[in-house]
Order: structure tokens, then sequence, then C-alpha cells
DNA sequence: GTCTATAGAAGGATAGAC
DNA sequence: GTCTATCCTTCTATAGAC
């Protein structure tokens, strides 16, 4: 913790994490060997165990870390929002769609390495994906108790709306023509939408 | 094309390919081993180089005939449809949400095996993807143009419908609560509230 | 903390017998 | 059409020098 920062072993510790999931993410874990993360690294393979039980730890650590992150950061906005359930959603599209545009990498990872873990690590990052989702779904039922929003099934528009959200990770570009702010605006008018709400803010 | 059906070649290859589309979509292409498809086969790994020149062709196979199949689907399908753009968004919904059930494994990997295509199929395979997408993204503009929908980017809308539909298939399961009637009505509705259409069928 | 060297397993693909 | 056998490459992970 109180180390010192300037200590070569925890550079090498950030640049694995780095370099490991710069190569999941553009290859699959499965198709990425130790060596290449070891020469995007700067060293040699042999030394990456120093910092890795083995590759399947590494994988787990970058997916249990990114979705740690993502609860704890939802966490510290959603403490802070005023309880009317449109402003709170509207909370929630503007951050989902920042974070997630953020960190491309790790939430690839996050959805497609899945099936790649060892099942105790399986259960783990299911068990934080599913408290993401029940944020989503007691937000949706809310607003619903209270007659703002009109749902057939808040389970359904819980996986509907997250999936319209992440789906923007797949074509964003940088560079692209819409900045990230007027995204935002298009997806939240689409999302209000779906929960048939009519509050203006 | 007019062989004997019996023959043995033909099932095999046919076998083949419904190995490796269960087997890519259960462990993804570069975890899967020629051997491991030639076991789930039931022949030697030797054999299956009778029906495929290498392990690259037969994903990218798969992916085609997969991308092909339903370009032709909509395509015999749309042409049979009202003009009216409503009428068409609802068949829409019901035909990708049924086309896509009915294949998850080939959908699962059409949408996560991109990035081990070499980069001539890669290209092939986008373009295929493109085709589908514009006629999704023809159709909203159609509504918009008729004045029956509401769209600040009918591009966004475009990603955002597919992506919403899409992602049916990472939670539905066959015995599940819903069935696929009642998803599609869920999903319909969904889909209207994003267009902001209001009228009924 | 990192390197070189290597053990031991598994991979894709081919050759030739049947 | 399929099998056995095998070539050659690459992989993860470890051991021991520096």
């Amino acid at each position: 913790m109180a180390r010192k920062t300037g200590s070569s072993g925890e550079k090498t510790a950030r640049d694995l994490r780095v370099a490991a999931t710069k190569l999941f993410a553009s290859h699959g874990y499965a198709a990425v060997s130790m060596r290449q993360i070891a020469a995007e690294v700067g060293v040699q393979a042999g030394a990456l165990y120093l910092y890795t039980t083995d590759k399947q730890s590494l994988l787990f650590d970058l997916m249990h870390s990114h979705m740690q992150e993502l609860l704890d950061a939802w966490d510290a906005e959603a403490k802070v929002l005023p309880d009317c359930p449109d402003k709170r959603l509207e909370a929630f599209v503007r951050f989902h769609i920042r974070f997630h545009l953020k960190r491309i990498d790790a939430v690839f990872i996050a959805y497609m390495e899945l099936r790649n873990l060892d099942s105790g690590n399986f259960d783990t990052i299911t068990a934080q994906r599913q408290a993401y989702e029940n944020h989503v779904k007691a937000m949706l039922t809310d607003g619903c108790a209270q007659g703002l929003f009109t749902l057939s099934d808040s389970k359904l528009a819980t996986y509907a709306i997250i999936a319209l959200l992440t789906g923007i990770n797949t074509w964003y570009r940088d560079a692209g023509r819409l900045s990230v702010d007027v995204i935002e605006n298009v997806y939240l008018e689409m999302v209000r939408g779906i929960v048939s709400t009519t509050i203006k803010s």
C-alpha cells in the first residue's frame, strides 16, 4: 500500500493489466499467449508469474475489478441522487454510457470472456452482473409504482435497456460524428420511450 | 447436389458444421481444437480436412452462411409485407426475435468471433451485417418521412433496436417463464416506444 | 525483479495405409 | 472416407542463474 511508487514491480504490475486488457479485448483470451502479453509489457514470459499465479487468475482479476469498479461508481452516484425515478433514470443512462465508453476494452472482456472463466470465477462475476441489473430493475419498478413509468415487464425492460446502452460500445469511435453528450441525449430519449415516461426535465 | 443422401460423406459434412457451431459457441473459436471437433463428430482429426481446408475456413463458412440465411429470410418476408412502416416494423421485430432465438449458437458466433476472422473474411461478414442494418435503417427513415415515427437519429435508433432485440439471446432459455409470443409482444411495445409511434394494430 | 532455458502438453495440418 | 502416425510449432508454467 504505502510502498515507493517508483518501484519497478508496481509499474510492471500495472503494465501487465493494461497489456492483458488490450490484448484480450483485441484477440480474445484463448487466442492470446503469455508470451504476447510479456512482449507488450516489455519483459520475458517467465517474469509475468511474479504478478499472477496463472493466466486464468489474470483474466478473473481483470473482470472482477472492472465489475467492482462499476458497482462502486454507481453506488457513489446513486447515493446523492434525488428520489424522483425519472431523474434517477436520466442519471443512470448518462452514467452507464460514460462509464462504459471510457473502458471499451474492459467492458468487451467482461461480456465476451465469461465462457472462459472457471466455474467458481464465473459465479462470482455473474453475481456482480446481477447486482447491477438489480439496481436498474429496482429503479424501474419504483417508477412504475409511482405511476411515472409504464412497463409490462420490468425484468425484460432491464435487459433491454442495458443491452441497448451497452451496444453503443460496439460502434462508438472517438473521432466519430457524434459527441458523447449528443449520444447521451439521443439514447436517453429512446430509453424514455421504452419506459413511456412523458416527463420533461 | 444430386448425390445419394445416404452418403456417409454428406452426413459427416453436416455433422461437422453442427459440432463446430456448438463447440465454437460454447468455448470460443480459439479455445476449441480440431481434435475436439473430430471427437464430437465421431471421427479422427485428420478426417475433418476432407471437409474444410483449415480451421479458419470452417469458422468463416459458418458465419457467412448464417448471415446469408438471415438476409435471404428477411428479403423473403419483407417482399410480401404491406407498405405501412408500422406494420413492417412489427413484422421485423417478430422476425428478428424468432430467427435469432432459433439459432442461438450461430448468432453468438456471428457476434463474438468477428475478431478471429482473417481480414478478407472479416470484410465480407461486415458487409453482410451492414446490409441487414441498412434494411432496418431504411424502414425507420421511411416511417419518419411519413410522419409515423419520431426519431432524432435513425442510424442510432437502428443500432439501438438491433442491440435490444439481439440481447434477448443472452438471457432466453427454452423452458423459461415467458413464451416467445409474449417476448415478441413485450419487445414490440418497447420498440414502438423507441420510435414513438402511437399507432395500434 | 528479471532473464534464459526447458519440461511437458497440446495444437494445426499432412502422409500414407486400408 | 476414414484411420493411424507423425511433423513441427506453440503453449503454460517452472527452475535456477544473475
